[in-house]
DNA sequence: TAAATATCCATGCTATACCATGTGAGTGGG
DNA sequence: CCCACTCACATGGTATAGCATGGATATTTA
């Protein structure tokens, strides 16, 4: 069971390239794909990472749709279309494609939020103010756990 | 497993030859046949392709039907006699058709877009309208991945 | 024989595999 | 208890092989 966990913030180079946390690659060991897929986040200004073995697991359930159905072509359109296929290099990094950079407004420090069975990308600063908001939200609306569901 | 992931562009030269992605020959060369099979989307303005393994499946399935009954002749012509099978030149290029690139509409850029079991050629400008669109339908409808029956 | 199609050859570029270095944390010894 | 040493991880740079692309030549077909 692959269990993605903690925050680490690693530099990005001018070529895009970024160290993928070594506690993150150590749940990746014994894939078929040495490697992650990223895509972008449908709801924030972030990258989503999985084990490609989790692609499959997407691609079944997408199957559950009826065929040639709208919400079939556009979900399958922006969760394969748009996704990346990056496999580490010797010293276990991935080079970030241009339009993703772009997409998620990445600068020098790459945040890696581990987010259980999936991971994602923050430009450092903006997840920053982004945590803070939560945090707020969480205090103000005083949201709490419900028992039994949590995994 | 054949999973067709990310988005790559490749020149239309004048002759209709194109590069088949290298990523997708890889999961495309089968031992019978090297090469792809191309199909009319039905509801877009789009090539569909599919590894020689997948219409194996296909007919597998459609044996599943009684064999003459109309709904099967049906759908072994729609399905078989508009398929058209390219085989790759020696650096994996193959040669798009006169009718299947007018009815995609393509120019000068294809765009190959990774579906899971499929991929599909769009001209990339048309292509550019329609994942805008997409990506619309997705955030605004909040589609989400149906839930698996198991894990 | 001419046109269309397939096979072969050549080239520039870019992605990626490789090598080399810095740095910080953790450990063991003094 | 503190210091030094070691190892693993992050980071920076470089070279090479694979890939996309363009053109030329052989082969088939009408």
């Amino acid at each position: 069971m692959t269990l993605f966990l903690s925050t680490h913030i690693n530099k990005v180079d001018k070529k895009g390239r970024v160290s993928v946390p070594a506690q993150f690659r150590d749940q990746l060991v014994g894939e078929n794909f040495q490697g992650v897929v990223l895509f972008r986040s449908n709801t924030q200004p972030a990258l989503e990472g999985f084990a490609w073995s989790y692609m499959q697991e997407i691609s079944r359930r997408l199957e559950n749709f009826d065929l040639f159905s709208p919400e079939q072509d556009d979900l399958a359109m922006t969760v394969f279309g748009d996704s990346v296929q990056l496999s580490f290099d010797g010293e276990g990094r991935i080079v970030l494609p241009m339009d993703l950079v772009e997409f998620a407004g990445l600068a020098e420090r790459a945040a890696f939020v581990g987010l259980g069975n999936k991971f994602q990308i923050w430009d450092a600063d903006i997840l920053a103010k982004r945590r803070e908001e939560a945090r707020r939200n969480v205090r103000d609306k005083g949201l709490t756990l419900p028992k039994g569901e949590a995994a």
